[in-house]
DNA sequence: TCCTCCTTTTGACCATTGGTCAAATACTGT
DNA sequence: ACAGTATTTGACCAATGGTCAAAAGGAGGA
């Protein structure tokens, strides 16, 4: 039986996830330390690593989780009957913007750098969103568009959560120029 | 007096600078240690610490001296007389893209990533190159520009190379890509 | 040559990290 | 109560950035 102590205190891979999460949020991926997310749990740092195999997999876990989200607002964008095409392509647009901002350390992760420890698992999962991301655009768009230019509109909202995440807490914070990058980047977009 | 030992093994800023660079180049910041560098220069981490305050200072020093290269290039192109106004706009930022790419590290630590230990150091460097760049595009353009249209172009060469460093070990692999991403921030430009 | 003063350098030391693992503990089913 | 398995612990390892007293290296003067 995987089912244990019925009891209180128990260590669970969720809990761990949870305490684990609510330190991503505010700390970059180095700095959140395997010992410290034991210590607010109560137990040792030894004891996280029976339920995951190292540090990589326990942030991976997460974003996985987050990144299910982000296609599940692309996929209602998409759905969604009561805009035109153009009010949903800023709305993608704006939208990935806002998830960026507010998940700032997974999407750091998911989309900027390169960390050869959580790479290998999060790659797969960068590359879907990004086809969500670049379907969506096509359905949206009149004439057919060159990938390539999809891909450069999509490299455009990267830069700006590239730059604003570190300065800038939440999207709220850094609204005004997120819409003027997205009007700024559906013009190259949709002129070409 | 300063200056000492005649002889031969003397442990220098620059000499230590010059090490370091070198494995910046290959390594990012958190990768990179002052014991190793210290090692491949045949002497004790601690002398380092005699003539760099921290890591971080060390670091400034080479970040700033790139820097100085990349505001040359920006000088250089605004004051050529061999190109029109639209030729130079697409060297200055096909430039910069190569900058990025062939400067990953000094890069991310200017315009990318927040870190707490150098950004008192890199943000004036970081501030001043990109107002020669934002200047350089103004008097680049025919019409004015909104301030803000130049940052979100700003803003989306520094998603390429957001992006493709740690992708692409050089600005030659990524020719191809960047040239269209080029095309494609000068097309939301100059149709504002 | 020897002694002093100042500049460098060393290497032991500290706290912290991710990760491992044998041993101890807590549960569960019988 | 016992056996067997699922968890936890905490000592341990190899790194890291950083500090600092002590040692070494030089230059100049007597």
């Amino acid at each position: 039986m995987k089912t244990k102590k019925g009891t209180s205190q128990e260590l669970t891979r969720g809990g761990i996830i949870q305490e684990a999460r609510e330190q991503f949020v505010r700390n970059d991926y180095r700095q959140v330390s395997m010992r410290n997310i034991a210590k607010k749990l109560g137990c040792s740092h030894g004891a996280i690593y029976y339920h995951f195999k190292n540090k990589a997999e326990l942030f991976y876990a997460i974003v996985e989780k987050d990144f299910t989200e982000l296609n599940q607002e692309i996929d209602d964008i998409v759905n969604c009957d009561d805009m035109d095409d153009n009010e949903k392509l800023y709305n993608l647009f704006l939208r990935f913007i806002s998830f960026g901002l507010n998940h700032q350390n997974q999407f750091e992760i998911m989309f900027m750098i390169r960390h050869a420890e959580v790479d290998s698992l999060s790659q797969q999962s960068a590359s879907l969103s990004y086809h969500k991301f670049a379907n969506a655009i096509q359905q949206m768009v009149s004439q057919p568009i060159a990938v390539k230019i999809i891909w450069s509109a999509f490299i455009s909202l990267l830069g700006f959560v590239s730059h604003y995440r570190g300065y800038v807490n939440s999207f709220k914070e850094a609204e005004g120029a997120a819409k003027t990058h997205v009007l700024f980047t559906m013009k190259a977009l949709i002129d070409s």
